[in-house]
DNA sequence: TTACCTGGCTCG
DNA sequence: GTACGAGCCAGGTAAT
């Protein structure tokens, strides 16, 4: 509990008091206004307040205690709360109590005396060695019934008028949030005006309303005529959604504990299944119940509604249940309707609903003392997990309508992410073989040359130091070498990025040695020694878990492990690609799109100039170097081939001279002229760009050619860093969207021809514009036609796209 | 001891 | 003050 230190408040204008005497003193003017009082706070000190219309609530554990809540936690009611508390002490308010007493022998002789003078009195009738102990502290009781006793009568310098909650200063806040960089919230800031204006308060702050939940009615089902009229319910139902609790967030180790249903609003069943905690009561068993559920489950007719069903898709897998009939899950509909949103289920019930849920923690705790929810109590398990079906249910009522107006949006949900779901779980579940005895093979060499390095780093700083210590390593180069500081950190320290010590390594030793560590420690770190531990010990391969509603674009992600930033660029990275590796007489193939976001850039802004270049199949980045330095294609040089590209991608990032000049290494005057070269020569990209910001401010977000959108809610912010960074990440955004649609496209098309056929290949991984298989050696170029034709033509752009094919006996050779 | 942030590196 | 989108690691520090 908050409490006010014992001298004024330089802050404001209360000083001297604790905080809980506060609260005493508001609750009683309250209560003696007629007005309920609702106390949020966890302190038992407080339930001494709690009365007919005054009741506590334990935000912790969503809980809301009256009397006869009191009377139950504490077997007092709430005026004998001081008498009790003076007894039992507590130590977090400094109430010494009397040793030895407890809350069981300070209730019993309360309830049997009434009240803690009369126990005073009758102390030396008390027998046995409690007896002893009560006596023994008598003297201490005062002084611990005036510490547990709040004082109700503090003087406050304020009125409860002045309490009301006033519309936010926002110029103020605006000033601060500069002032101190608080970057998201300035952004808060900024797009109130884009969407509703925040609401004013309109309640008086004491005059509050009940909670305006609606009444709800969960069913734990623990017998079968119960669960068997469930099962009706489900089989009737036109859409039923259902979520499983589970063991583990691990997919595949993840152990079924219960299952929850909802057919309509605010009705919803937990089914418990193997809570396994001392004194459980006897549930159903599992296999029975699943077994029961398997027609229902794995008919693709009968519509299923879900949050996340891939994962539960996982989870019924390990119990050899195959899911299918997935028709609706509430995490993407909320990740098409607002890529930017949250859209995990608290949040979306908050938004939406309006209603805070139970929270997972609420009812499993955190931190190392979490429980698994096969350790979670009934009590709170069959509401916690009941919700989650309803709330499922209800988020769906209110998202689904929103996605039917938007006919591009509505399409995006069903025909691509919905049947994506099933895709991303079969490649997850097949997961990709790894040679660990290769990694750790290079891990042994990776420390001997870490080890080297380290000594070197050491001589030539005169000293020990950390090498992995960015703090240490300032001190050292900037303090202690004096070597000249460039470009700052965040946080104001000199920095010691990658760039900076490049330039540094020009004219002294260290830098060069520091930079060569850190790249190698972080292959060791991240891919030889982390890798060969995420092998999964039954299926001997790593499983990676996409996420499909992460990435504000439309792409995908990747992690546990990250299989999308596998080193590639050295050759002791690509060391690390070598040990992804196919089954015995299987191959590895990869196939990637070329070149993909500057064709759909082409495609976007239909530059002619641009057009043609990919009409003809010519190198790109030599056609562009040709257009800007005015020289025939053939006269291109190896430092103006590599300026264009730099332009190209600047293009695709919305680039800025400045940052053209800093890739570049040049001046920012000599980019900005090779910038207005180019778009006088592709002058459809100019007004495509220009378009794109235009378009972008007056709608508040962008869209890709198949119709995906981005909010960007800095795009009319006055401040114009939040603004421009905003625009390049218009700019960005329907060429990268664009390019996950089209390849999301092509996994649907690969995985149902695989399916359709029984072709001997896998699809393995996704790594934004590259596919990755392991094929069986025998059909290695029929796979690699079928592969390439269903990519190229999973959208028809003004361009053609192309797609290269590599094949090899691991996923380097394969490029 | 745990939880979070920073600075750095990996990829497309 | 500057290129778009991600995830993971070690070090360092604040909270418990």
């Amino acid at each position: 509990m908050l409490a006010f230190a014992p001298w004024d408040c330089r802050c404001c204008k209360w000083g001297g008091v604790e905080a809980d005497d506060v609260i005493g003193t508001l609750t009683q003017q309250a209560t003696a206004k007629g007005l309920p009082v609702l106390i949020v706070s966890g302190d038992k000190d407080l339930t001494q307040l709690v009365g007919e219309r005054v009741r506590m609530l334990d935000t912790m554990k969503n809980l809301v205690t009256d009397v006869a809540g009191v009377e139950q936690k504490f077997g007092v009611p709430p005026a004998l709360i001081v008498d009790w508390l003076a007894l039992v002490g507590d130590t977090s308010d400094n109430i010494p109590g009397v040793p030895g007493v407890g809350p069981v022998n300070a209730a019993k002789w309360l309830r049997q005396y009434g009240s803690l003078d009369a126990l005073i009195a009758d102390a030396a009738a008390i027998t046995g060695k409690i007896g002893e102990k009560l006596r023994a502290g008598l003297e201490q009781l005062p002084l611990s019934r005036q510490l547990a006793t709040l004082d109700c009568q503090v003087a406050l310098p304020v009125t409860f008028e002045e309490l009301r909650p006033a519309p936010p200063d926002t110029a103020a806040l605006r000033a601060l949030y500069e002032r101190f960089e608080f970057r998201s919230w300035l952004r808060d800031l900024s797009s109130a005006p884009l969407a509703n204006p925040a609401p004013t308060p309109t309640q008086p702050a004491l005059d509050f309303q009940e909670t305006a939940a609606e009444p709800v009615t969960y069913q734990l089902v623990l017998d079968q005529p119960a669960f068997e009229e469930w099962l009706t319910r489900l089989q009737a139902a036109d859409l039923f959604a259902f979520d499983t609790e589970t063991t583990s967030l691990n997919y595949l180790d993840a152990r079924i504990v219960g299952v929850s249903f909802a057919v309509n609003p605010c009705e919803a069943a937990y089914v418990p299944l193997a809570h396994d905690y001392p004194g459980a009561p006897d549930q159903l068993s599992r296999e029975w119940v699943l077994e029961r559920l398997r027609p229902l489950l794995e008919d693709p007719a009968r519509p299923k509604l879900g949050q996340h069903l891939k994962y539960d898709s996982h989870v019924l897998a390990n119990h050899g249940i195959t899911l299918r009939g997935i028709r609706h899950d509430t995490l993407l509909e909320s990740y098409v309707l607002d890529s930017t949103a949250r859209h995990d289920m608290d949040s979306l019930a908050e938004r939406h609903l309006k209603l805070r849920t139970i929270h997972f923690e609420d009812v499993a705790g955190k931190g190392a003392k979490q429980l698994t929810f096969n350790q979670v109590a009934l009590e709170q398990a069959g509401p916690y997990a009941a919700e989650d079906a309803d709330v499922t249910l209800r988020l769906h009522r209110c998202l689904w309508p929103r996605l039917e107006r938007e006919p591009g949006l509505r399409r995006l949900y069903e025909e691509l992410e919905i049947p994506l779901i099933d895709v991303l779980a079969r490649m997850e579940r097949i997961g990709v073989r790894v040679d660990a005895a290769a990694l750790r093979q290079q891990s042994g060499e990776l420390a001997k040359r870490l080890w080297e390095l380290e000594q070197q780093a050491h001589d030539l700083a005169g000293g020990r130091f950390n090498l992995g210590s960015p703090k240490q390593l300032q001190a050292i180069l900037f303090e202690r070498l004096g070597l000249p500081s460039g470009k700052k950190t965040a946080t104001g320290q000199a920095s010691t990025a990658e760039d900076v010590l490049q330039e540094l390594a020009l004219n002294y030793p260290l830098p060069k040695v520091i930079l060569e560590h850190r790249s190698l420690s972080k292959l060791k770190s991240t891919y030889t020694d982390r890798l060969p531990e995420q092998i999964h010990p039954h299926t001997g391969r790593v499983h990676t878990s996409y996420h499909q509603a992460v990435a504000s674009t439309g792409r995908l992600s990747s992690s546990d492990p990250n299989l999308q930033n596998i080193p590639i660029r050295t050759s002791e990275g690509r060391r690390i690609r070598q040990a992804f590796v196919p089954e015995p007489g299987w191959v590895m193939l990869a196939a990637d799109y070329s070149q993909i976001e500057l064709r759909i850039m082409a495609h976007l802004s239909g530059d002619d100039g641009l057009l043609r270049a990919f009409a003809a199949g010519v190198d790109v980045h030599r056609a562009t170097a040709a257009e800007v330095f005015g020289v025939a294609v053939e006269d291109v040089g190896a430092e103006q081939r590599r300026s264009a590209k730099a332009i190209n991608f600047g293009l695709i990032y919305g680039m800025s001279a400045f940052g053209l000049a800093q890739q570049l290494g040049i001046e920012r005057g000599a980019a900005k002229d090779y910038v207005d070269r180019y778009f006088t020569r592709y002058p459809g990209v100019k007004a495509y760009m220009e378009n794109t910001r235009r378009s972008a401010a007056e709608r508040g977000y962008v869209e890709t050619v198949f119709g995906r959108r981005l909010y960007l809610s800095d795009i009319r912010a006055r401040n114009p860093q939040l603004r421009q960074a905003a625009e390049r990440a218009a700019i960005n955004a329907p060429m990268q969207g664009t390019a996950a649609d089209i390849i999301k496209r092509a996994m649907l098309a690969v995985d149902r021809w695989l399916r359709e056929s029984g072709f001997p290949a896998r699809m393995l991984m996704q790594v934004h514009d590259e596919l990755v298989f392991e094929v069986a050696e025998d059909a290695v170029t029929e796979a690699g036609e079928r592969i390439r034709a269903a990519m190229i033509t999973a959208a028809e752009l003004r361009v053609p796209l192309e797609v290269d094919i590599g094949v090899g006996a691991n996923w380097d050779e394969a490029h």
